[in-house]
DNA sequence: GTGATCTATCATCATCGCGTGATGTCAGTG
DNA sequence: CACTGACATCACGCGATGATGATAGATCAC
């Protein structure tokens, strides 16, 4: 019941968020993120590979073009989690230990 | 709208979500979280700074102890645009922009 | 075939962040 | 008062990570 550190490190870089943001509206090309993200294309393809293999994303081969989309159940997952800890949270919000 | 990608990078060290889980069950002065983790005085204390300071974690400071407290609304926050994401990505699973 | 385009990988460099040790501060105790 | 314990802050070394350039592979147009 550990929270997927993983999926967080991968997600807590700021061009990986936006990627993922774009990938969430609609599935696009590589070319198209290194048009609206305006990082050079070995940058977004870096970053691409650790999308994938952390599972946020999965690759679409189609032509010369690859395109992306999103996992979704992989967000939904971890929004659950961190959901579920906040729930905890609420419900013992007085719980104290005591120092010895 | 975009993603809170300060709490997301917070949240991405192993100890620092160790340390938010522990706070999910109870409030935990720093002696307590150093032996639940095994990590050193100053580590915890470093990373409780960043917790802080990303509104994660609220310090209260109690004769010379000082107990910290889980921030739930940040974390029922971060859950509810990672959802939000992960819904716009069901709806327009099929969406996708031609290559020029 | 040749050339152009799209993408991925590799190697390298610069930067950032984590962990550690030393030090400082404040609260309690004798 | 001096002394101890609980935390915090500062400074530094080192490993991890992101950005870049060069290169390679793969597909399409001609």
């Amino acid at each position: 019941m550990s929270v997927r550190s993983d999926v967080l490190r991968v997600l807590a870089d700021p061009l990986r968020a936006q990627i993922v943001e774009l990938l969430a509206h609609e599935s696009l090309c590589t070319c198209h993120l290194v048009e609206e993200t305006g990082a050079s294309q070995t940058n977004v393809s870096n970053h691409l590979r650790l999308l994938r293999q952390a599972g946020l994303v999965s690759a679409e081969p189609a032509g010369r073009y690859t395109y992306y989309r999103l996992n979704a159940d992989v967000l939904k997952d971890l929004a659950a989690e961190l959901s579920g800890l906040a729930d905890i949270a609420d419900e013992r919000a007085d719980t104290r230990r005591p120092c010895s």
